[in-house]
Formats: C-alpha cells, structure tokens, sequence
DNA sequence: CGTGTAAGGAATTCTGACACG
DNA sequence: CGTGTAAGGAATTCTGACACG
C-alpha cells in the first residue's frame, strides 16, 4: 500500500524513530511524505520500510550524503551495504 | 494491511465521509478503530472499505442496527442487499 | 553530522449537547 | 435514526533555533 495516510506520531511507533528523525531524513531529501491542507506530514507503509532501513545505514555509519547517492543510483533494497569492520 | 494507523481526518478523505458518521459508526458499534495514548482514534484500510460498505448500506436505506446484525451473522462481504425498490 | 530540546503557534481530534425529524 | 453544528479543551504536529560535536 503506498497510499500516505500516516502521521509522524504513528510512523514513530512503527520505526522505534524520533519526529526530529524523520523530518531530518527528509530535510536530507531521503523521504518525502505528502502535506495535509494544514501542512501535516502523511507517510506510506513504503516510507516506513524505507525510513527503517535509513536508520540502520547511519546506525552503520553511512551518512545521509551517501545514501542519497543510493537512492539516485537504484541500488536501493535489502543490499545492506557491506562495511570494513 | 490491518494495522490501525490511519487517523479519522484522513479516513474522511478515503471514504467521503464525515467525521460525525464515522463516529457515530463506532457508536453502534460498527467499526472499532484503536486509539492512541491521547485518546485518538487510528483505523486501518480495512476499517476504511467496511466504513464504505456501511455507508452505502444506509444510503439503501438499511439502519445501523440491521447491519449490527448482518455483522454478527457473519453475512459481511460485497453482498449488496437487494430491496424492493 | 545527526539528534535532543524548549518555544510558540497552528492544525487535528475529542466529547457532550442541541437540533431536526 | 442519522447527521450537522457550535463549544471548549486536549493531543498532535509544525517551524526555526540553540546545543553538542
């Protein structure tokens, strides 16, 4: 279902993430959640999966920077990125 | 998707309804949306395509209490129920 | 860089009630 | 019976900023 109905308090809950977050994964261009009339964020159950594996990349040590270049260059999915431990 | 996460402003864009109906829905005890910490209320997709059915029901005239009973008699479905016009 | 927080305001939702019928 | 509405309050969300590092 990738209809955006969800509100940030729920996708929280989903996500085990902070509001300041997800607004800062979209402040970096990784989500983007459609706007109430009021101005309300709506997020898809797309978006959640998608904002749970952000946070584990930077949870990793990915920055933000690079996984925008992911996104851009498709290689988007479950390819956790392998790292030199 | 069953998870109740959609909140009732929301549900009035999916099914055209008002947030007075909806309510009162819960009232008879149509639907039974989950409710968050402050006391609001969340639905699912589900509850959103019951809600339609319910509305169309009563736009044929059948009352909340008739459908309480089809509910309960487990007839529920796309079983549009014929009348006499 | 990524995230916490206090600040003030605005949008959203809640309940109980009066109304019509 | 099913639904609209005004009323007052409470919960939710928003933005921009300061902070740490």
């Amino acid at each position: 279902m990738e209809k955006k109905v969800i509100s940030i308090g729920t996708v929280c809950e989903l996500t085990g993430l902070s509001e300041r977050q997800i607004r800062y994964y979209e402040e970096r261009k990784l989500v983007f959640p459609e706007r109430t009339k009021g101005g309300n964020r709506k997020y898809s159950f797309e978006d959640v999966e998608k904002l749970k594996h952000i946070s584990l990349q930077i949870r990793d040590g990915v920055n933000t920077f690079e996984l925008k270049q992911q996104l851009l260059s498709g290689e988007r999915g479950r390819m956790t990125k392998l790292r030199e431990v």
